[in-house]
DNA sequence: AAGTAAATGCAAAAGTTTTGCATTCGTATG
DNA sequence: CATACGAATGCAAAACTTTTGCATTTACTT
């Protein structure tokens, strides 16, 4: 597995200590984060960068196509990681909000925008609803 | 085809100017709207509507199952129609977002989400890439 | 027609994201 | 290794978005 600075050169970005921490809090989270998450995140473990610096790293990391962030605009965040497919799951009750892979969504969607005359270059999906805990 | 006020009733929400004037936006729409952009619609047709309003029209509708709101929070809605399902092709060039439906995409997240145990009462895809005319 | 609860507008508060600028830090070069 | 330069960072403030409180108006019931 390549190494949180090796990760930074290849995307040609410099490795910087709020970039390997921010990256790295986004490779080992399991669900997509805010940029508030991310700031939070770090604070608990007396790593402060500041928020104004977690926004820019997190748009030069989605310049250079190391993340992607979600629809209507720019909270959500998560690696991009083996062609995965991207499903939220979002739970209007509690909030949480897990990540899946689906791979036969992903090629589903790619004929849908070939079919639009539309090339993407990342996608996400969201269901919206509850989770099975807070189904009554 | 229903009339507004009739729908307002079916969802057992009042009669109010406001509302008609959101809805129809809404439902003349070929694209998903903000509170800003139902906002600004009105306004440049005379038809003042406080955005405050909009806000809570929108939540309240959002409530008996009128609209969906997508992904991370609450930015983009749009009607719902005949269950077809909602991708959104968002061009990161010029902004622009338009709307498809796709029953088959539908019915494949309906069994993801019933593989995670999850109940979802609505859904919402984004595609982020350039449209037809940014290709360059 | 009157009474009542819900909806609206306005002003302000709260929250989020962006900008400007001085300082620090990373990398290339000699 | 020292230096020089552009890039990245933090802080303060501006800009923008969303929510809240409250007085007034409106829609529906009786
Ligand atoms: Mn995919
Ligand atoms: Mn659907
Ligand atoms: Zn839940
Ligand atoms: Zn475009």
């Amino acid at each position: 597995m390549k190494s949180i600075s090796a990760i930074l050169d290849t995307h040609g970005l410099r490795d910087t200590q709020s970039r390997r921490l921010v990256l790295k809090v986004l490779m080992q989270s399991k669900k997509p984060l805010s940029q508030k998450d991310i700031h939070a995140c770090l604070a608990k473990e007396d790593r402060v960068v500041n928020l104004v610096t977690v926004y820019r790293i997190l748009e030069k990391f989605r310049d250079v196509g190391l993340i992607h962030h979600s629809a209507g605009g720019v909270v959500f965040c998560s690696l991009e990681q083996a062609d995965g497919h991207h499903v939220l799951l979002s739970c209007e009750e509690c909030g949480v909000i897990e990540e899946y892979c689906d791979e036969e969504l992903c090629k589903h969607e790619d004929r849908i925008a070939k079919r639009a005359g539309f090339f993407p270059t990342s996608h996400v999906s969201e269901l919206i609803g509850r989770c099975a805990s807070c189904h009554f």
